[in-house]
DNA sequence: CTAAGACTTGACGCCGACGTCAAGGGCAAG
DNA sequence: CTTGCCCTTGACGTCGGCGTCAAGTCTTAG
């Protein structure tokens, strides 16, 4: 059948190791079927999950918090006590957002001045220049 | 003089340990000059410079990039070698950003749904319910 | 002066998401 | 049957950004 594969299809598929499918599996974020003599079997959707999953750890969740919030998002709501827990997650991850923009913006602000070394945006050389306007003088 | 500080008073006003600047030190991201007797002393815009460290390393870099690309950033203008590394980075970042902002989508769906349990977007309850477009029937 | 605290270098500890090797079992092709 | 590849469990290794003692030195309040 095609609607099942083996731990080296999945772990192609989904772009991660088949070491890293066994360790989500024993965190609890994967639970694949077994052939009779215990290979592992993942559904087609299994690929989603992965990458799902692999979201998750992109956004600094560890196993335990994606763990507790997978089944969450399987279902699309949320008991009480996990909702605090989205929220909290949430709130992270768009705070962590705002940093990397930071980051981010530091950069493009070194790369912008490299290719363009313009003057009029460099603040180690304003205030030197008397208040003119245009950019070559009156 | 209030134009330099010891590292303890560094550590609070950045909000790190005093552990971590002397890991930042031997990692050649800080060279706070020395009393006579070996104690260091930062200037006052090493604050600013431990939070921007601080951002790169929230952003993902490690100490050796980080060591790599600060002088640029402190300069304001980079090295041809140094910019490229600065771009590939700066890619890096942005792509992280929007994986951070697909988990972030994640979550804000699974909130969304389990407070406003609407059916009209859920997906499961869809295609089960004639045509109508009242939400009490006609 | 003295005592308390902040500072120094040095070195080991930690933790989590895997990498990696070891020693075997399963399975389709020829 | 054998060959070759994929699979299994188990267990140890890694790496980076610090935490955390340890043992001694410096500074400053009183």
């Amino acid at each position: 059948m095609s609607g099942s594969m083996r731990i080296g299809v999945l772990a192609e598929r989904a772009g991660v190791s088949t070491r890293a499918l066994r360790y989500y599996e024993e965190q609890g974020l994967l639970s694949p079927e077994r052939t009779p003599s215990g290979q592992r079997l993942y559904p087609e959707d299994a690929v989603e999950r992965v990458e799902i999953i692999r979201g998750f750890y992109a956004a600094g969740l560890n196993s335990a918090t994606i763990a507790a919030i997978l089944p969450s998002v399987d279902a699309g709501r949320a008991e009480p006590g996990v909702l605090e827990r989205l929220r909290t997650e949430r709130t992270r991850i768009f705070a962590s957002i705002a940093e990397l923009q930071e980051a981010g913006r530091r950069l493009d602000q070194v790369i912008r001045l490299t290719v363009h070394p313009d003057p009029e945006h460099c603040p180690a050389l304003r205030g030197q220049e008397p208040a003119a306007a245009g950019p070559a003088g009156p």
